[in-house]
DNA sequence: GCCGTTTTCGGCCCGACTGTTTTCAGTCG
């Protein structure tokens, strides 16, 4: 039986936490945690690994109990020890885990003393006030957990846009095998590169629309099938994700795209304006009167609407169409125009991988540039270099540069303290060839206090980047306070570079403030802030968030040929 | 549970924050 690595890698977390419900010795449990995230990061497929018995040398896996669950995983697709671990609590208690404040101590009260399972029942338990009576639990906790379950049930039905773009990529791959199929499309906010997907959309023309969707309500992932039609089918996944599969005639597959793409806002604005032109817009084409404008594709519908085209993802009603209009709309930047990355981290901090493999993947995956940036040393939590072990990496980057063509650049992830100081002194920030500024301590600040932190970080003239500007976690955590116009404003006036995290956790810089970044002139890079060789893919969803920004690859620091970057990063000192 | 080695068992990241306490436990990054 061939087992899927990430079926392997989720038995691991389970088991973890089972662990920890079940009060273990916390530094066994952190051995699954590692073992998971270690098998994360290898390169090799499980199958390689297993059975050439390269699996128990790994560092932090062994030879040992853990490597035997791997086996029978691998072997069997389940384990002894999982399933007689998960007998004794109820699968329900995972949800929990996602309430913050909530871990597996307090969780494990909740349930032996109130017999709470799941989120439902801990809402219950709140109006109730049943909370107070814990020991350990208080008003505070009881308000703070109530306000945790809102947040779940608001990101609840989201989805972040790698996870429903790979999920629309199988079930397209799927749907492209079934016969007869002409055309078909991911369409919706995927296609727009949204930063968080509700549902997808799925478009497709074909000989035989009936048994194409015939084919979609048996796709092997469906969970349920909500509506079985000829034209219009809905599904939910085994992943909860809704999924639409509309299908058109090939004549009616361009308009139907344009339509099923949006956004809605944009759609009612592009009707409005055609509605002034005499032409009617709905799924199935372009009319005047009862007469059909016939286009052949997207680009041709914009035209004949008297429109520059505009590409999907700034479809958003942000003045595109006005833009359009005037055949002023940019041309954006496209991932083939990234030439380069920063924001890379190794195993010498919190990375999955060595400095020798991400930087092989790299030059492998074609980049021209590299920019190696680990944590400072104050990120304990991450395994912050201190100078020490900071000097040691930069004689292997040295080494390392003489075997390989992409050019390395030193650079750090410094955390911006809490009263705006970086992490090194200047003597040591002047040795590197950039400094990535971000915030990873004390969230809670006010607005005004954590601007002013940031802002006079950037007034050193070693801070380069500033990383991930809002802190925000898509889903999982708000940003912190902070005025990002000042912050905009100031690194225009220092020659800073403005950060979009690529990692599809973040997408910050936002694109909303990419459109204001770029008014005001400020130079952005799109950097992937990889943990893994994996991570190196992001880069894309980041394309995707400066193109939702209108972003040019002139706006873009990574389009820019290696000579070039490294007179930019020299800019300020 | 894994690692490293002082080869038989101790160490494993740790400081900040929060809410609950009255000196600390749990959570988080």
């Amino acid at each position: 039986m061939k087992v899927d690595k990430n079926h392997v890698i989720k038995c691991l977390r389970q088991i973890a936490v089972l662990l920890e419900l079940k009060n273990e010795n916390i530094f066994k449990v952190r051995a699954f945690t590692n073992a998971a995230r270690i098998l994360e990061g290898h390169p090799k497929d499980l199958a390689a690994l297993v059975e050439t018995g390269e699996l128990e040398k790994i560092k932090g896996i062994g030879s040992g109990h853990i490597s035997r669950i791997i086996h029978e995983l691998y072997d069997r697709g389940e384990s002894k020890d999982l399933d007689e671990l998960s007998r004794e609590f109820p699968a329900s208690l995972f949800d929990l885990f996602q309430i913050p404040g909530l871990g597996a101590k307090r969780i494990k009260v909740l349930y032996e003393k109130l017999g709470i399972k799941s989120v439902g029942e801990l809402e219950y338990a709140c109006q109730e006030n049943r909370l107070l009576e814990l020991e350990g639990f208080g008003a505070r906790s009881q308000e703070k957990i109530v306000q945790g379950i809102q947040q779940l049930k608001k990101s609840a039905g989201h989805y972040l846009i790698h996870v429903a773009a790979e999920e629309s990529k199988r079930l397209a791959t799927y749907l492209k095998k079934q016969k007869g199929i002409l055309k078909i499309e991911v369409a919706g906010s995927i296609r727009r590169a949204k930063e968080v997907i509700k549902d997808i959309d799925i478009l497709v023309s074909a000989k035989n629309p009936a048994t194409v969707h015939e084919a979609f309500v048996h796709y092997p992932e469906t969970e349920s099938v909500i509506a079985h039609g000829d034209t219009k089918s809905s599904i939910v996944l085994k992943s909860g994700i809704q999924c639409d599969l509309r299908t058109v005639r090939e004549d009616e597959f361009p308009y139907a795209l344009y339509y099923f793409t949006g956004s809605k806002e944009h759609n009612v604005a592009v009707r409005t304006f055609a509605k002034k032109k005499g032409i009617k817009i709905n799924e199935y084409g372009l009319f005047r009167g009862s007469r059909r404008i016939v286009c052949k594709d997207e680009a041709d519908i914009f035209e004949k609407l008297g429109f520059h085209p505009i590409p999907p993802e700034a479809r958003e009603n942000t003045g595109e169409l006005e833009l359009a209009a005037k055949r002023e709309f940019p041309k954006l930047i496209e991932e083939k125009d990234v030439r380069g990355i920063f924001h890379v981290h190794t195993a010498d901090s919190d990375g999955l991988v060595s400095l020798d493999e991400m930087i092989d993947a790299a030059e492998q995956a074609g980049f021209e540039y590299i920019g190696v940036s680990d944590h400072s040393q104050s990120a304990g939590y991450a395994n912050g270099l201190e100078p020490k072990r900071l000097r040691l990496q930069w004689k292997r980057i040295d080494a390392l540069q003489k075997r390989h063509k992409i050019r390395i650049f030193k650079g750090i992830e410094s955390d911006i303290l809490p009263d705006g100081k970086l992490d090194y002194s200047d003597s040591i920030l002047a040795e590197f060839d950039f400094v990535i500024g971000a915030v990873h301590s004390r969230f809670n600040m006010s607005e005004k206090e954590m601007t002013q932190r940031i802002l006079r970080a950037m007034g050193n003239r070693y801070f380069t980047f500033f990383g991930h500007p809002t802190g925000r976690l898509l889903l999982g955590r708000e940003g912190y306070a902070v005025d990002l116009v000042k912050i905009i404003d100031a690194a225009k006036k220092a020659n800073v570079i403005m950060e979009i995290n690529a990692n599809p956790h973040r997408l910050d810089l936002d694109w909303r403030m990419c459109q204001y970044a770029k008014k005001q002139g400020v130079l952005m890079s799109i950097n992937p802030d990889a943990h893994s060789l994996d991570g190196l893919n992001d880069v894309k969803y980041g394309v995707g968030t400066a193109r939702k920004g209108w972003l040019e690859s002139g706006d873009v620091l990574n389009t820019f040929p290696a000579a070039q970057v490294e007179k930019i990063l020299k800019r300020r000192r």
